[in-house]
RNA sequence: AGGGGUGUAGCCAAGUGGUAAGGCAAGGGACUUUGACUCCCUCAUUCGCUGGUUCGAGUCCAGCCAUCCCUG
């Protein structure tokens, strides 16, 4: 008897293209949309109708409980201690190929694979699985898949790994699937509206205190309007007037300050992160060259890694970085395979 | 009533005789499966009003208006 493959289906394009591959690879699929939050729209409707025009079963499995507690709860929780979280890290590690992958696996399903661009391969010297970019770099998803374990990535499929857009929406609509044309989706997927600041303040009922902008000297330069309403780096909603341009430097959540700066201020070369999930080995003998990204947004830079702790890491770039975000993920690459992941904790300024 | 200060875009604001900085906000665009990340473009034929001096005035002069502070 053949094994099942789970296929997480959002609905979209991705994720259907790549059931259509699996498909044609001869496995017997099983079609699994998650139900993570209120108002989530037609994903498990499309996903319904995909899986009926390519005839496998397909179910809507509720995993909000697990999607609170693993995602949106720390999300709050990390914008309050005046960190930047990455939602899409969290879920991934925790639902996806968390409690998702546990579903799959007690529904008998061998592995679980999703839309992701991104490549799961077998290294036949360690035995390890590795994760890799995706062969078109412009649609990598890999850094987002940086904190899965090798218990993870031995059940991920990623049938997208070597594929472009184009070719995923053509195959799609070879396969007569009307969710070819839909649009890529962006922004968190929790808050469609983009609006996290309102969405954090509804979710928890909280009130966010206002207090000072100040600059590098203390001195007061506006108020603001809750510290959650920032990240490092960011320029616009500041309202503050001033000869040049000004981006948030640091939140410090004790005396609910953020302090303003120039440009050339945030810039910095190390980092300290913790948190630190190995993928293409158990540990990292001695400072390392390779190269990392600090969001997913980058084109990752070369630098040097030590291992300092059991899981944390010191990293320093060749260049200066701008806005060394804490909360962030920082990937490590060693060319196309992501070495790990870890959590930014520090930034030092230059 | 007298004395002083100030009037530049929706807002903050530079600018002291040479043809209106910068920032905020706003609108548009690029990018994007995190973070109103970032980046790019647009945004005062005109400087409270009226005259005057000057080749040339936001800049100098006069008057007026508005507003703020102080004194009575």
């Amino acid at each position: 008897m053949v094994q099942k493959t789970a296929v997480a289906m959002s609905g979209g394009v991705d994720s259907s293209a790549a059931a259509v591959l699996l498909q044609g690879e001869g496995r017997a699929l099983t079609g699994l949309t998650l139900t993570l939050f209120p108002g989530e729209g037609d994903a498990p409707a499309d996903a319904a109708r995909v899986a009926a025009r390519l005839s496998f079963p397909h179910r809507v499995l509720d995993l909000s409980r697990e999607f609170a507690r693993a995602v949106m709860d720390p999300f709050a929780a990390g914008y309050e201690a005046g960190l930047t979280p990455n939602p899409c890290v969290l879920c991934n590690r925790a639902v996806k190929f968390g409690a998702l992958l546990d579903r799959a696996l007690e529904l008998g399903c061998g592995s679980l694979a999703t839309g992701h661009y991104a490549r799961v391969e077998r290294d036949s010297g360690s035995g390890r699985f590795l994760l890799k970019k995706a062969v078109h770099r412009d649609k990598d998803q890999s850094y987002v898949l940086a904190m899965l374990t090798q218990e993870q990535l031995a059940r991920a499929l990623l049938p997208l790994g070597g594929m472009s857009k184009e070719e995923v929406r053509a195959l799609a609509r070879e396969a007569g699937l009307d969710v070819a044309q839909k649009r890529d989706s962006q922004d968190i997927c929790f808050i469609p509206d983009g609006d996290y600041a309102s969405f954090l303040r509804r979710y928890t009922g909280k009130d966010y205190p206002s207090g000072d902008f100040v600059d590098g000297e203390g001195n007061l330069l506006g108020r603001h309007t809750g510290i959650v309403d920032y990240t490092l780096g960011q320029r616009r909603g500041l309202g503050v007037s001033s000869s040049g341009r000004l981006y948030v430097r640091e939140i410090r959540p004790r005396d609910n300050t953020v302090v303003l700066s120039d440009n050339a201020s945030l810039f910095g070369r190390t980092l300290t992160a913790e948190g630190l999930n190995l993928i293409a080995c158990d540990q990292l003998d001695g400072p390392v060259r390779l190269s990392a990204k600090i969001r997913y947004r980058m084109a990752e830079q070369p630098c040097v890694v030590e291992q300092t702790g059991p899981g944390s890491i010191r990293l320093a770039f060749d260049q200066p970085q701008r806005a060394i975000t804490p909360g962030q993920t920082v990937a490590l690459y060693d060319g196309e395979t992501v070495v790990g992941g870890a959590v930014i904790t520090k930034g030092e300024p230059l």
